[in-house]
DNA sequence: GTGAAAGCGCTAACAT
DNA sequence: ATGTTAGCGCTTTCAC
């Protein structure tokens, strides 16, 4: 049997108050009393039961965090950034991956409901009113990360993708290319999908080369889906030079499609990625892409939702951070 | 507020037992009453607080998992099988990432500990005397996957190294290769290196390449160190045609190297990698590589936690999974 | 400064 | 079949 405060009461010859106050006060007991009990906790290994504190004081020092997909290398540094975050404010970390489920995300939030959790961010999925009512239902405090919602009021923190799209298209503009493609996110279940696509088109516009607009071609998150994509792309618009791929595993099937129909990348055709995952510097070519400052997005989400669940608010709502064009190898003038 | 028995119990117009046994032992309560409950849980959205559950059972129904590098995209796949063992058992995953860091790791088995997890899975760390006496300190039930003990009589679930390397390096061997190197996990902090250091020199005196054996370097878990013990390997030998990697990120690392020395991978130097991680297919060349079941492993660690946890012991300890090389575009005939 | 006792929300044993 | 009640381990008044 796990030791309780009586077995440390008893052994320490004190009351459980006296116990639960060198935990908590320990100054308002003396020290003769005090280095008895410490010793105890000490020799027995006692930790308090925290079944018995959240009890009391109703929090779990827990967040709960819903990944789309845990294994899109993007989410890694993130939960990094996040756990990093969760040590400094005595938080733990429940992580729960949705694969973009609605049943599966629902049921964590029934999941995280049930255990308490003190606050739960959201990453990079929709707030469909389901879940906005489902949460709020639960009285469970919530924030966004790399997402955000314009219905409701929720804190978030994201970079800003349609002037990061608007930096990569523009970029490959300035490389002097003119037939420019995309390889975006289907609009469907995505945020970031429909302003990375309008960053990409006020550029075009911006420099007189709207007849790429229609160049664009959507793709489900993984690599087979853009490369399928890029096979679309290619056929009905073999003159492009250049494409930009709203993430990073996009430009990698972009790349390997080119690659399979011997097209040098980036010798004749120009590929720029989003995000500078990991795998961005190890790819072959290494990857020209929009660099999220990806660990400090979660880092950062973590804080705001202490901030939310301890205050009741947050300062900022919407926080934006900064990206940046990260030049590699996969990017050539034309 | 968040409601309690008792606001539920008030609604329904029972006692509180009647909405306990709705909750626990439905059948024991007539109809009508239980579905007035029924109806008073929905309406208020009722959940029974699972700190006051704990406290009775004694049981969290949460299990924790510890893993060297979550960037590690190894551990991405295998944390998607764990989790789905986890809906299905009924359990919740509490994820941490210890860094490869002695420090990191102890405290969050306090914070396991302090959490009440009602077990842990450990990721290919080493089973150091000092973890396991404060598990064990903790009373908390523990298996290892990809990893596993010799010293104690830990459950775990992991591939046959040896067997795995020698199948790598046989093939290589197989394909004409003579000139072979190898880039290895330093031996300090790793429980899988010494066993495929093993293979690979068990198929080279098998096939008599017995001078290969001192071909080997050793780099640290991430693609940049691959990078450079790649350099020393070549430098030193520079008539090598084949490497084995331990890892596919290493796999990676190695080929970056050759390419930027303008060597042609598999064209003049075949590579092979280790695991079967997602990117090995999207690599460029796409790497032959040894699998790993990973989210198997990843599953089945789980389901043995979730035996040991219940049970009190399980029935096979120190399980083995099957690997399986799989050739694609990184190695070719000498 | 310290102990006794109430109570956090729930389950289970005991009455009825 | 249903209600009453005693804890589970802890914190926190409230007396002393």
């Amino acid at each position: 049997m796990k030791p309780t405060i009586r077995d440390v009461a008893k052994m320490a010859g004190v009351s459980i108050s006296t116990v639960s106050r060198v935990m908590n006060a320990p100054e308002t007991v003396v020290e003769s009393k005090r280095l008895r009990v410490l010793d105890a906790i000490e020799e027995l290994q006692y930790q308090p039961n925290s079944f018995a504190r959240g009890l009391i004081y109703r929090k779990s020092y827990t967040l709960g965090l819903l990944v789309p997909d845990i294994e899109n290398m993007y989410y890694a540094g993130m939960i990094r950034g996040m756990q990093d975050a969760c040590i400094k404010l005595g938080y733990g970390l429940m992580i729960c991956n949705t694969d973009r489920d609605s049943e599966r995300l629902l049921s964590y939030i029934d999941a995280f409901h049930e255990k308490q959790v003190d606050g739960i961010v959201l990453a990079s999925d929709m707030l469909f009113p389901e879940y906005y009512d489902k949460l709020v239902g639960c009285r469970i405090p919530f924030v966004m990360v790399s997402s955000h919602s314009d219905d409701y009021d929720i804190p978030s923190v994201e970079v800003d993708d349609e002037a990061a799209a608007y930096d990569a298209v523009k970029f490959l503009i300035e490389l002097g290319h003119k037939q420019i493609g995309m390889i975006g996110f289907n609009h469907a279940n995505s945020i970031s999908g429909p302003p990375r696509c309008e960053g990409f088109a006020r550029a075009l516009r911006e420099f007189g080369l709207g007849h790429n607009l229609e160049k664009v071609k959507y793709a489900s998150h993984r690599f087979e889906h853009a490369y399928e994509a890029s096979h679309e792309l290619f056929s009905q618009y073999p003159d492009t030079t250049a494409v930009f791929c709203v993430a990073d595993e996009f430009a990698m099937g972009t790349i390997s499609y080119l690659k399979d129909r011997n097209v040098l990348v980036p010798g004749q055709v120009s590929v720029v990625g989003f995000d500078n995952i990991r795998m961005a510097g190890m790819f072959i070519p290494k990857l020209t892409t929009i660099a999220q400052p990806i660990y400090e997005l979660g880092y950062r989400s973590a804080e705001q939702l202490h901030e939310l669940v301890t205050t009741g608010s947050v300062n900022v709502t919407r926080e934006k951070m900064r990206h940046k064009l990260i030049v590699r190898e996969s990017t050539r003038e034309r």
